[in-house]
DNA sequence: GCCGCTGATGAATCTAACA
DNA sequence: CTGTTAGATTCATCAGCGG
């Protein structure tokens, strides 16, 4: 881990690099130095899993201004209005979401945070470059700052994109890890957080080392959703390295890239103290889709049911007997799968078998899918 | 009150109207039937407090949803809400933006609501064409639809963009209101209601009038917040009225657009029914603030529990180890959410895992619901 | 009348693997 | 490329009904 100045420019002369080549040439854990843009485009193409960028918006705030390469512009002598600012804004996003869209791998996602200023044009700018927004995230503030003035609404929280590279792209989300984290309930678009503050808080001399540094637990959650272990994962507004940190702690490698010497060196110093999850730890919940697929006729073939077995729904409407090739047959003279027998019943377009059939036993109906388990725990390691 | 098909032009010739001309010009708690932009363009420049606008949201939906119980989702499928590409719908946008931008009053504000489909190119917009946005709000559905294949987050939530017609424009906020609304706490621009259903909902034959009512507890806060009795509110998506209905409640005056006649029909005997809030109705509209809950994983998120912490039963029956992503994992190889392991190791049909599982400090076992305590204790005001 | 159960439904960009 | 098949997937609220 360390911080460099250059990333080592990609070789040429391969018509198509493998996947392995590609990482190879990645900084990993390592902070680049300089630049955003021109550090992008360093990188080799669908490179990485995850974009995770804080981009400045500092815009019309304190009367900054910058150009589309990122570089600080002297409003008084070059005299430009609020139009011009927010025209400048759009070419720097277009520019660094761009390259962006370069350096993700064809089924990665990106995640941008934002706040009223600008995000409304980070997202203008995320679709016209083809990516297809999935969420927008809500950050409530648990404890924000208040409007001392008195003027407008306590402005409570930001807003996060989440976006895949393009409408039909395939992505990560580690849907039952969310619906875990949550009490066993779907995880919602708006998520409240404390503000960085404590000792989460980097200071330096009693002072702030970053003024917009973001709280773990965001990057927490953002990196457990979309991302699984050893994933890579790049943050191109670095800061002081809030992702880095995180990444570690989760088991992801990371890339930043940060122009201000200071936020890098308070980024080196954290992360090294960062403390990685043990493997065990790292486990989370599987969704059964990368589960081993059982076939129903396995369960058959190994009598956990018997041909001639009968089951039933929940409510004892329908039942079905079971056939030697693992299909069902109904009274009424239908038969199938148990999903399309289940389908077929119902007058349903589709139907999970797994769920609808159930079985006796000690008295009690139980869904076939219990067999499924109990089959799993025994054949797996 | 009534519907009409036609704004009388404006009376040319004057240099300079007065305000009360201008007023005498607005078809005053009506109906115009219409094109939304050709009916605006009828309306006499600087001549009303406030817009609200609800515009279609471009959702470009795929095929058909089905719940996992089988049943269909009735989506929006409207021909409204269908546009040839994002740019026919930033013109569009533009368009109507702009007429509203002439006519509303110098200090008047304009509100926006939308989804991640559509908010960003009005956000966009809105700063482009000179207003100044003052903040964005939240809407937080309390009840929303789930996402019925587990694919992203629930889309909980809808953003209110609330702007002034420029930088160093006065606008009317009614800061006092806002805070004995909110247990005289600043009013957040996070705003929690359920969407609209039950009584308010309208319906006709069994179906819902319109795809897309808004609650009018939202269009309350919204009125209240921004405007005066005896101000004028003009709906450019007039839709089946909830603007119109609120703002007879309230003592304002509405001016609604809408093109189809159906809405229109619906809206006008709604109004007409609407009636002055009693003040017990009233305070249903005032949401309790609700008493928070916290998720497992939260505490994981923000290390009151580091993951590989070890759990164990008030008796040291079982131990469970802490996960990643808020899940328990035990020795024999079963794991889940704290609540569905403690059922499993016990046999139980259900648990509650706060009181099951303890964590050991200063040599004492204490269930891990202190935890949450403290962490309630950190975070609420 | 109250309680509990069942069914319906809401602005939704909603699958993946294989033949 | 298209078509087919396997099989994974829901929360809060309200209306209606029966006990």
């Amino acid at each position: 881990m360390g911080v460099i100045d250059k990333v080592a420019p990609a070789r040429t002369g391969r018509s198509k690099a493998a996947a392995g080549d590609v990482r190879a040439e990645l900084p990993l854990d390592q902070i680049v130095m300089g630049d955003c843009i021109a550090a992008m485009k360093a990188l080799p193409a669908k490179s990485v899993d995850m974009i995770f960028a804080d981009p400045p918006y500092n815009l019309q705030l304190g009367g900054e201004l910058f150009r589309p390469d990122g570089s600080h512009v002297d409003a008084v002598t070059d005299d430009w209005d609020k139009f011009d600012s927010l025209k400048h804004y759009d070419a720097f996003t277009r520019a660094w979401l761009a390259e962006a869209h370069r350096i993700l791998k064809d089924d990665g996602t990106i995640w941008v945070i934002g706040s009223y200023h600008n995000i409304f044009r980070v997202g203008v700018a995320v679709q016209d470059l083809g990516y297809w927004i999935l969420n927008d995230i809500v950050w409530r503030k648990a404890n924000p700052m208040p409007n001392f003035r008195g003027t407008r609404f306590t402005n409570a929280h930001e807003t996060l994109i989440w976006a895949s590279k393009g409408e039909k792209a395939k992505y990560t989300f580690n849907y039952r890890s969310m619906k875990t984290l949550n009490d066993e309930i779907q995880m919602r678009s708006d998520w409240e957080f404390p503000i960085c503050g404590g000792q989460e808080r980097l200071k330096k001399g009693g002072h702030k080392v970053h003024p917009t540094q973001k709280p773990e637990a965001l990057l927490y959650r953002v990196l457990l959703a979309c991302t699984k272990p050893g994933d890579v994962v790049l943050d191109p507004f670095f800061g002081t390295g809030t992702t880095g940190a995180v990444a570690k702690r989760l088991g992801r490698h990371w890339i930043g890239i940060e122009r201000e010497p200071g936020y890098c060196a308070a980024a080196i110093e954290r992360i090294e103290a960062a403390l990685p999850l043990d493997e065990s730890a790292l486990a989370t919940m599987q969704s059964p889709r990368s589960q081993p697929k059982v076939a129903f006729g396995v369960l058959v073939e190994n009598m956990y049911l018997v041909p001639g077995a009968v089951l039933t729904d929940a409510k004892r409407r329908w039942t079905a007997t079971v056939r030697a090739d693992g299909s069902l047959s109904s009274p009424c003279g239908a038969s199938g799968s148990i999903h399309k027998l289940g389908a077929t019943l119902q007058g349903a377009p589709a139907c999970n078998g797994w769920s609808f059939w159930h079985y006796e036993a000690e008295g009690a109906l139980k869904p076939i899918d219990a067999l499924r388990q109990t089959y799993l725990l025994a054949t797996q390691p």
